[in-house]
DNA sequence: GTTCCGCATGAATCGATAG
DNA sequence: ACTATCGATTCATGCGGAA
């Protein structure tokens, strides 16, 4: 960790260590976007210390107050995260998790849904298999910085048949209702071969062929990131893991930040980071 | 309202009435299966008595208990519900109700999701169209019903492939052979290309060109009662609306009983059950 | 009898305006 | 300051009429 607290010296940069002790040395609103998948309760407990369900909050709440200290008013927090199931039960850890941010004041602006083309097969007597995640968006202040046209969607099919056999008269149409001004936005309806998404990402989980476990797919981060931030912002990622956000952020011309805690999950991050560089130049 | 108490009474009817009021006259431990779409919080203000999202809890806690009494000790409850954004945040009365439910005894055994093919459209400067509901499922006890091989799915790509390239014989034999009653064989195929489903219900809302506005798809109902119970079993619905949940019990074999307070719903609801009984016949 | 196209219609939400 | 109402925005679906 650097000493000085300048800004440029937390950017572009992946730290090893504890992230809350990390995050208590960064300059305050500096933070465009968080986007965070944190270690799961209970889960991997060999490698990665797992913490248990039932301290899970009071665990994040310290690291969630410097989050909140790091990020800008105008700034987005992302987190990935699904409860797991204990004794039967969904546990509640992070639905506590939600109302305990809302009283350290986040607002609570809505709950992303992580649809899971492929997951992971089982079968259990009283629950299927598991295919979502959730991605809690929280914000420091009503208006937040959001870049609806980025992650824009083609239409669905009836559009495309539409668009090849407009007739004149809905041309005509179109243009009338422009010319006497209730159509503010015709352009809106000529180039309207692509809509806005909805709140769920149907994206599939990464590929197992890679030398580690990343259970967050490129994609996901790099949703949010294109949503949330514009280039030459700093996302930030507190539990790095293996590097997928910091790349996906460098890709889309992001200044990234990573923290992490564990040796072998900065190194291969750090790796991860620095191929991508070689391959772009 | 009937005033026996007697378990013949309280099958394939449609009640009208307060729910909470009904529900005391009913048998304990009699119910196979609830599934229900309450009002939402502050919904149709003007048609259905909306209930203001801060006191959502407290009314529906008395309800949940009477739920809970009425519930055989291996049924399920099938919640779906989705928080309203109030304020530009997400209002937190779902996760608040699923932590007061749980004090009542509930056990939170799953979190299903309906994720909507098409959802109401809309354009928001924080936010995207909700294309998502939840489906909360609650237990009196760990060891519950369920028939998991009632709701299998044909799988994925695998099997797509596989019947792509199937020749134009290949399927005519296959379809006689199935047709015909011959094959074990065929079934054992069958069998091997139908997999378990996930906790994602992928479903359209039902289309507003039918006379009634039931933003509750049949499948949604159906798809729980195939799997939470058996024919023959009692299937409840507090808050029947226009009577989806009751013709979908029906058209399974389930004994159904419906709840609906407003005069105007409950006679559509009765309507629509009475169709489909004088179309089966 | 098909296929195609036009159209109305939502378990929505926000911001502005009005009381 | 707080609540109530209204307009604007937006797109997948299925019906009905047309080709």
């Amino acid at each position: 960790m650097p000493s000085e607290t300048q800004e440029s010296e937390w950017r572009n940069r992946i730290v090893q260590g504890d992230c809350l002790s990390a995050l208590k040395g960064m300059p305050p609103n500096s933070v465009d976007l968080i986007v965070t998948s944190p270690p799961y309760a209970d889960s991997r407990k060999s490698t990665y210390g797992g913490i248990h369900p039932d301290k899970y909050v009071e665990w994040f709440l310290p690291i969630a107050a410097e989050l909140r200290r790091v990020l800008k008013p105008e700034g987005s927090f992302v987190l990935n995260i699904k409860e797991k199931a204990v004794n039967g039960e969904r546990h509640t850890y992070v639905i506590e998790l939600i109302l305990e941010l809302k009283k350290q004041g986040w607002l609570w602006t809505e709950e992303y849904l992580w649809h899971k083309k492929n997951c992971a097969p089982g079968k259990w007597p009283n629950r299927f298999r598991d295919s979502w995640e959730r991605c809690l968006h929280f914000n420091k202040q009503k208006a937040f910085a959001m870049y609806q046209e980025a992650v824009m969607v083609p239409m669905g099919d009836w559009a495309k048949k539409r668009l090849q056999n407009l007739s004149e008269t809905d041309k005509i149409r179109d243009t009338s209702k422009a010319g006497s001004g209730f159509g503010k936005n015709v352009s809106n309806w000529l180039e309207r071969d692509m809509a806005y998404p909805t709140n769920v990402l149907h994206l599939a989980t990464e590929c197992a062929n890679k030398n580690h476990s990343a259970a967050y797919p490129e994609d996901l981060p790099a949703w949010f990131i294109k949503l949330f931030t514009q280039p030459g912002d700093l996302v930030l990622d507190p539990f790095l893991g293996s590097g997928t956000t910091c790349v996906a952020a460098k890709k889309l011309g992001r200044d990234y930040l990573g923290i992490e805690i564990k040796e072998e999950y900065f190194q291969l991050a750090q790796a991860q980071v620095s191929q991508h560089f070689s391959s772009q130049k």
